[in-house]
DNA sequence: CTGCTGGTTGACGCTTACGTAAACGTAAAG
DNA sequence: CTTTACGTTTACGTAAGCGTCAACCAGCAG
């Protein structure tokens, strides 16, 4: 039962996120994971579970651990002084030029994609009819 | 002067698009590339330029280059036979739903982005009108 | 001839993101 | 008691994507 109490195993969520267990300790030796310890064994809670779905969609992507890091760090910032607050927002305006970048990159190839479809699909014509 | 005749350099080509001649060498390592030899230096034509700039699109898309070189081929397959041209609608059927997921994560990003940076400038807000 | 400038080929180095054992602890089941 | 399941750490291995020499060649300026 991975709903028990709202925390869960290791390889619960291993399972629930299709990676290896290996995976998930490698998050929490770069720092981006921090589960519980009861005893030696980790527990892992909603936060926990939220990060490492972040991780991941961060990794479909294409970002780095690095960069997840921060971004994801973004997430559970704690209000803090002025300067943190400034600089946070300058690291969002960057994240959100850099993924602009990115959805107009897969727009031209999305678009590509569909003339190269086109031309495929008028070729398979001439050779059927060509051929009939 | 690059427009010399339609060709360039691989110091051109490599200033042009902000890479190193050791990137663009590799990147003919790996298939990606096929500049022609006159004598033993490499000259570019327009055809390496496209493709080369197809690559770094895939990159910033978080491509590996085994990807990208699958993509890449895609756009100059000669018509060839029909086993083929079904095979590369398969490919793009592929490649469309590969990058519709990632415009879905960069959407659900930024809408993400977007309220911690709401939270932040709150915050923002209220630390100044408080210190007021 | 000398010395730049710009090109070439190795070949070793480095980081990232894990894979893959090896070796061990623990607790319930047969 | 032994097996089985599930967890742990330590540590070496690996593939990708270049960076960074080193050592060489060719042409042109002075």
């Amino acid at each position: 039962m991975s709903a028990d109490s709202g925390t869960w195993t290791i390889t619960e969520l291993a399972s629930q996120y299709d990676v290896t267990l290996r995976t998930i300790r490698f998050y929490e030796d770069r720092g981006l994971l921090t589960p519980e310890r009861r005893g030696t064994t980790r527990v892992y809670h909603p936060r926990d579970r939220v990060r490492l779905a972040l991780i991941l969609r961060g990794k479909r992507l294409g970002f780095s651990l690095d960069e997840i890091a921060t971004i994801v760090d973004m997430y559970d910032a704690e209000p803090g002084e002025e300067g943190q607050l400034v600089y946070l927002l300058n690291q969002i305006t960057r994240r959100r030029a850099d993924l602009e970048q990115r959805r107009h990159d897969i727009e031209q190839t999305l678009h590509d994609l569909a003339e190269v479809e086109a031309r495929c699909q008028a070729d398979l014509e001439k050779l059927r009819t060509g051929s009939a």
